[in-house]
DNA sequence: GATGAATGAGTCTTCATTCAT
DNA sequence: CATGAATGAAGACTCATTCAT
């Protein structure tokens, strides 16, 4: 039993509001690019409004960052240890995908946060993160001794997913411009890929 | 022979100047993100000086990303379509990470530019880039047919040997956190695993 | 019944100072040679105050123009059509005439835009006010053809009352120079001046 | 015999140059709407070579307005007292509309200085413009008390005139548009009218 | 809780003028 | 004479934040 702040509805109505229409604008504009009128409007507050729900426009982004962190790390413990290691990794490459396209937001939000150095989260990548990641590559690790999985940098593969994956979120306004793709028809096709593609690098050989 | 703009010699040390620093400042922190004042002041000179040399802000960002594209698109024009596929490709995937190692500030002027929505240099990707990826693929897929090489999309070949390589300098902040490296030790982690990586996805089956 | 802004006491108080400041400040300066600064002061308020209320000085300046010419094409809707022609006319003048008593700030700030080419107000002139002219002239005309108004270009005659009465408010720097009046004193001999001269070149000949 | 200022042929072309191309800069945007680069670019100059022969922007500008004042006043100069009165001033009259026809801009630039209170060339106005004036109104007075004239208020008269002439110059923006009239065609109009207009305004009475 | 009003600190840009050659 | 280079001062406008109600 945790000790609730006493909030109304209304008070968490609106605060779910402004860090939805604030994950909208930051993931689009990056910190600096975006106004608290932008959320304030998007959220359909008035400006002191907004700044009565959150100390300031920091303190919202890092509300929105840390909220987050926990949703986007879930794919990765959803690892099954007893599973079948090449079933596993490519489950995870899919769920991996999936926030692409069902979260291209918040893949933006990261992703414009740790290209301009993570200057407000690399504590917690340092933290929590580091770990998680950190005893999942002992896990592929195991399973290469094991010869269930082809032998590749653990840390480097995860990297990898990661890379390919997000791409289709975060940079889809480069994709869907060479593939002239509309809506998601992009990420329908990188599903194919990248099952493909994984699957065949991460097969052992056969003895 | 072509018409030269006539620019002396310091007119053109301090263009190069401006541009520099503003590269750096950029890819830090976005165009929204980066001032005048930064740019200046990286470059030596003065804040009307800069506006001397270019006409505005934006002037010098869309002088920076144009000069950088020729340059950014030469590793994939270098793919000799006379050579043997798997190498020609593991080549290409090595010069892309050696740029990502040389060039991690021109990287990530462009990974910001991308993930905000590419705002600014949207048609420069509808045009010649997207004209020379699908001249790639096309080579892709006669190697492809050809059995030289592992059948898979070729776009989305050549999206993920963007985004793999490029994530080591995008995403260095959180390589480098979770890694806990210093300088280019991570890129040279990479080397060896992207290239057993690409190795393993792209060889053929045996007949 | 029409939709109102809502305005508060406050909102358009200020508003109003802003544009009492501005009329001052423009009609003194020109479009170009006022400054934010001063408005703001004559105003009262700070400078972002006075764009809290006005986007743009070009706003403020736009707002004026507008709401001013209304008021400034009053008189020349007040000719009755079926007065005693001479009189109505000499009635204009007069009327003309007391406003570059009253209005003189209203009377240069027209004055600035027209002479720099009427910018930012040509679409007005070419529109409500030609279209009154063209009707005022014709009621001139009609006039002259039933014999009781000298026979004159009727819309170079309405040129001429708009010259000689608002000279008294454009150029007062150097009419009063030149005459050493104090005040008012030189539209006092003005109107006695414009009656007498108005009427020998009204009169219709005496057949 | 004067001292001259050593003045080679290439000088005086330049300074003719500048304040030529001075005259339409400053006439179209007035004092502070002009700059230095319109008028460097207008002479085909350098901007600091503009400086060169003149001390500054309001040098330019000064130079300028008192260079003009003289031919500015030749018109009021060249009636004849021992002319026919109202020929005399309807010849002034005509003089004075040609150079609203032959010097708009000339005119122009007057009318901006003035309608902001002159505050670069009051003194000449007080000066010698004042003692030309009074002593042409003596002269009309002279006139009228030969019975040769309408009696009306002298600098009043001479006022009328000005107003009624530049008018289309100063105002010519409001006036083609008004009578979508093309180049001079509303001069030519003038001419009729103000010939009637001042004929019967100035013609005295039948005794 | 909510908002209209207000502002200080920037941020880009302009421009007359100066400097050095 | 002429010009490329440089700049201080100003000016329009933005924006996160605060105040008062």
């Amino acid at each position: 039993m945790t000790i609730q702040q006493p909030q109304t509805r209304i008070q968490k109505k609106n605060r779910e509001a402004i860090l939805d229409a604030a994950l909208g604008v930051f993931s689009d504009h990056g910190f600096r690019g975006a106004t608290l009128d932008q959320i304030a409007s998007a959220a359909g507050l008035s400006k002191p409004n907004v700044l009565y729900y959150f100390a300031s426009k920091e303190a919202i982004y890092t509300a929105l960052l840390s909220g987050l962190l926990e949703t986007w790390l879930d794919p990765l413990r959803a690892i099954d240890p007893d599973g079948e290691p090449v079933d596993e990794i490519l489950g995870y490459v899919m769920r991996k995908l999936q926030m692409s396209r069902e979260y291209p937001r918040e893949s933006r939000l990261f992703a414009n946060e740790i290209v301009q150095g993570a200057p407000r989260i690399l504590d917690q990548i340092e933290g929590p993160l580091k770990e998680l990641v950190d005893r999942t590559a002992g896990l592929f690790l195991g399973w290469m001794d094991d010869g269930r999985l082809a032998r590749l940098d653990p840390h480097h593969l995860v990297f990898s997913i990661w890379a390919t994956t997000q791409h289709y979120a975060d940079f889809s306004a480069q994709v869907t411009s060479i593939l002239q793709t509309e809506g998601d028809a992009h990420i329908d096709q990188a599903e194919t890929f990248l099952r493909d593609f994984y699957r065949r690098a991460l097969l052992p050989d056969s003895p």
